[in-house]
DNA sequence: TTTATAAAGTTCTTATTTGGAACTTAGGGC
DNA sequence: GCCCTAAGTTCCAAATAAGAACTTTATAAA
């Protein structure tokens, strides 16, 4: 079965999941509520491939969760902002922190 | 960058999901929430396949997030249970379900 | 005594997704 | 003209997942 094939499904967890149920996806989600909203900037945080945060954010566009708006004219520059849907999404990213913090420490302090 | 090096991250939230960052993962966990514990289950209830569903729980069995409990000698059986580590996973299911009833609304009513 | 069923996986081949690096487009500055 | 930035897109190789069949161990039925 493919994942977006969850959209439909009974479960309002596995309907959250068809939108935002990848690691990449979560982690774009925390930059935000971190102030991020640039392509670059959330390549360069997440570690991911340009053409994964590409897809990621169409989807999430898509989706209503993220805004994509023009902050520059010439040359067409765009960023990705929160919407009101993609704000309520943070008490599920602080159960995230919150388990992690609990569960996973860290041994070795790793760069950013 | 692979998604397993995200274990180091500084991020808890970004540690939180090498474990769990993806959705077999949390529907697996669902499923444990309602009571699941047996491999079938999972399959039939996640529609993963087999494969995925024998790989995820030996992560999560791994993670100490659920524990393989033999219930039957003659033959063999194991099930799956919850840990407390992975009890205390609930916030974040929950917090999924609660996004996905009020932003994902279903359509028309499918089958699990 | 085959035959059938059940649970929990494993194996196999094919298809899809991802990783990584280079390239593009539209300016701005030196 | 040459280099820089930002936001993508394109390409191919590598990794991961899909789907179905097979395995193992044991119980029950014909």
């Amino acid at each position: 079965m493919k994942w977006t094939e969850l959209d439909e499904n009974w479960c309002p967890v596995a309907r959250t999941l068809s939108l935002v149920g990848d690691r990449w996806t979560l982690l774009i989600l925390r930059d935000c509520f971190l102030g991020m909203s640039r392509f670059d900037q959330f390549v360069a945080s997440t570690g991911a491939t340009r053409h994964l945060i590409s897809d990621r954010l169409k989807r999430l566009v898509e989706a209503g969760i993220l805004e994509k708006k023009a902050y520059s004219d010439r040359p067409k520059r765009y960023e990705y902002v929160l919407t009101e849907k993609g704000q309520e999404f943070a008490p599920a990213l602080m159960a995230f922190r919150d388990w992690g913090k609990k569960h996973l420490p860290v041994r070795r302090q790793s760069q950013v």
